[in-house]
DNA sequence: TCTGGGGTCCTAGGACCC
DNA sequence: TCTGGGGTCCTAGGACCC
C-alpha cells in the first residue's frame, strides 16, 4: 500500500515574491540587488541573496554586505493584488487549492487529467500562464504528498519545476539537507548536526528512540513520517483561525503607564475589531512583553465567557502586562507589546447559548457595563466601515503610532491569515 | 550597534474531577 | 482508609512557519 497514490499534489511558490513585484513595477530595479523593508529586510531579490542578504536581517547588516543594495518601502497593496491573481490561475485547474500564504499554495489535481493533462503538464501550464499574464516567476513541485511537493518546489527554485515520481521518492530525498524539511529550524538543525545527521537520508536511517530522545515525541514522530514520506496531510481548502493577535515593536522604552495604556489600547482595539468583523469572540487573553535582549514573557487569563469588546480587552491586557512587569522588576526597558485572543467561538453559537442577545454582558463576568460597551463598539465599527479606521476611536487609542510599520503591511499580514512573505 | 507582524503546534506541571 | 489510573483544562514557555 505504500505506493497507493499518484503524484497529484502540486506546490506553487512565487520566487522572491515581494522583491520580484518591486522589479516588475520599476524596471530600473531589474537585475539589481533589491531589499524590501526599512529597519529590517522583509524580502530580498535573488541578486541581493547572492550577497548573503536574507529576510529578517537588520538593514544595516544588509547594507554592509552589499553597498549597492536598493531598499524599497514596499507596495503592499500590489502584493495582495498580484498574489490573488496567481491563486486565481491555480483555481482554473481545480477547486482543491489550499493557500498557505500570500505567495504559496498547494493543490490536488487528481481526476483532472482528461481536462488539463498530467500533473507535470499542469505544473508547466501554470508556470507559463503566471509568467505571461502576471509577469512573475513561480516554481512548482509535484509529488504524492504535500510535504514532498514543497521540498520539490524548493529544489526547483529559481523558476523551475520538479516532479518526483512515486517510485523514486526516497532516492530523491536521501541526499537533500535536513533543513529543507518542514519543521526543521535553527534549534532542531543544530541538534541533528551535533550527532552527524545532515541529510534526509541520515535522518531516515536514525532509530525512532534516538530521534524521540533528541527532539521529543511529537517532533521525532513528525520528522520520521516526513523522512519516509508517509505524511498523511490532505489539501484543506478552508480553515478557521484559532487565535487573533497584534503586536507593536517599541524600540527601547521605559514601561510607563502612559505607554502601556496607549499601546495596549491600540493593539486591543485592533484585535477586538477584527474579532467583531469576523463574528467571533474569545475566552483566553494573552499578553506578551519583550525586554531587551529578546527576553520575553507571556501572561494569560481564561475567562468563563468570551469577549470581543475593545475596552474590556484593553483593561484585561493592561492587568496582564502589569503582572508580567511585576514579576520582572530588574527589567527596566521593554521593546515590544503583544495582545492575542484565543479559545474562539462563533458569535452565532454564543447567541444560541445566551438568548438574551443585546442585553447579555459580553464584556466580562462581574462588570455592569457590558451592553453599553457592545453598543459603542458597534457604532465605532459602523463608522469605520464607512469612513476608514482612523475616523474614530477611543481617546486612549488615538495615539501616534510612531509610524514604525505601515498600516498597509499590518493589513496584508491580517488578510494573509498570518502567513505571508519573508521567504529567505 | 540583532528586527517586523501575523500565526500554528507541542510540552510540562498543576488543579481538578471521576 | 491514602493508593491508583485516566482525563480535561489552564498557564507559561518554546520551536517553527511565512
Amino acid at each position: 500500500m505504500a505506493r497507493a497514490g499518484e503524484a497529484t499534489i502540486l506546490h506553487a511558490d512565487l520566487d522572491a515574491f515581494y522583491a520580484s513585484v518591486e522589479q516588475l513595477l520599476d524596471s530600473s530595479l531589474s537585475g539589481r540587488p533589491v531589499a524590501v523593508g526599512e529597519g529590517v529586510v522583509l524580502a530580498a531579490s535573488y541578486e541581493a541573496k547572492a550577497f548573503g542578504i536574507r529576510a529578517g536581517m537588520p538593514g544595516w547588516m544588509a547594507r554592509r554586505l552589499c553597498p549597492d543594495l536598493r531598499f524599497v518601502g514596499g507596495h503592499f497593496d500590489e502584493y495582495q493584488r498580484l498574489g490573488d491573481q496567481v491563486i486565481d490561475v491555480l483555481r482554473d485547474f481545480t477547486p482543491l487549492v489550499e493557500r498557505i500564504s500570500i505567495d504559496e499554495a498547494f493543490m490536488d489535481v487528481a481526476g483532472t487529467e482528461h481536462l488539463f493533462g498530467s500533473p507535470g503538464e499542469i505544473g508547466a501550464a501554470i508556470r507559463r500562464r503566471v509568467r505571461r499574464e502576471i509577469g512573475l516567476a513561480v516554481s512548482v513541485g509535484v509529488a504524492r504528498t504535500k510535504h514532498l511537493a514543497k521540498i520539490a518546489s524548493q529544489t526547483a527554485k529559481p523558476d523551475g519545476l520538479v516532479l518526483v515520481e512515486p517510485d523514486r521518492e526516497l532516492e530523491f530525498m536521501r541526499p537533500l539537507p535536513v533543513e529543507l524539511m518542514w519543521g526543521v529550524g535553527h534549534v532542531t538543525l543544530a541538534r541533528l548536526t551535533s550527532v552527524g545527521i545532515r541529510t534526509i537520508g541520515d535522518l531516515a536511517a536514525t532509530s525512532d528512540p534516538v530521534l524521540r530522545r533528541m527532539l521529543g515525541r511529537a517532533v521525532g514522530n513528525k520528522l520520521r513520517s516526513l523522512a519516509t514520506n508517509t505524511d498523511p496531510r490532505r489539501i484543506e481548502t478552508t480553515r478557521q483561525v484559532a487565535s487573533v493577535g497584534a503586536q507593536s515593536a517599541l524600540g527601547r522604552r521605559r514601561p510607563t503607564s502612559g505607554l502601556l495604556r496607549s499601546t495596549l489600547g491600540y493593539l486591543a482595539d485592533r484585535v477586538a475589531g477584527r474579532l467583531r468583523a469576523a463574528g467571533r469572540s474569545g475566552r483566553t487573553i494573552t499578553v506578551r512583553v519583550r525586554f531587551t535582549g529578546l527576553r520575553s514573557v507571556t501572561r494569560s487569563l481564561t475567562l468563563s465567557s468570551p469577549i470581543s469588546a475593545s475596552l474590556t480587552l484593553t483593561e484585561l491586557s493592561a492587568e496582564l502586562a502589569w503582572a508580567a512587569l511585576a514579576d520582572h522588576p530588574r527589567e527596566h526597558e521593554i521593546t515590544l507589546l503583544a495582545v492575542s485572543v484565543s479559545q474562539l467561538v462563533d458569535d452565532s453559537i454564543l447567541q444560541l447559548q445566551l438568548p438574551l442577545g443585546l442585553g447579555v454582558d459580553r464584556s466580562r463576568p462581574g462588570t455592569a457595563s457590558g451592553s453599553a460597551r457592545w453598543a459603542v463598539d458597534r457604532a465605532v465599527d459602523a463608522i469605520r466601515d464607512r469612513f476608514g479606521r482612523d475616523a474614530v476611536g477611543y481617546a486612549t487609542v488615538m495615539f501616534s503610532e510612531g509610524g514604525r510599520v505601515p498600516e498597509a503591511f499590518r493589513q496584508l499580514a491580517e488578510r494573509s491569515g498570518g502567513r505571508l512573505g519573508g521567504q529567505g
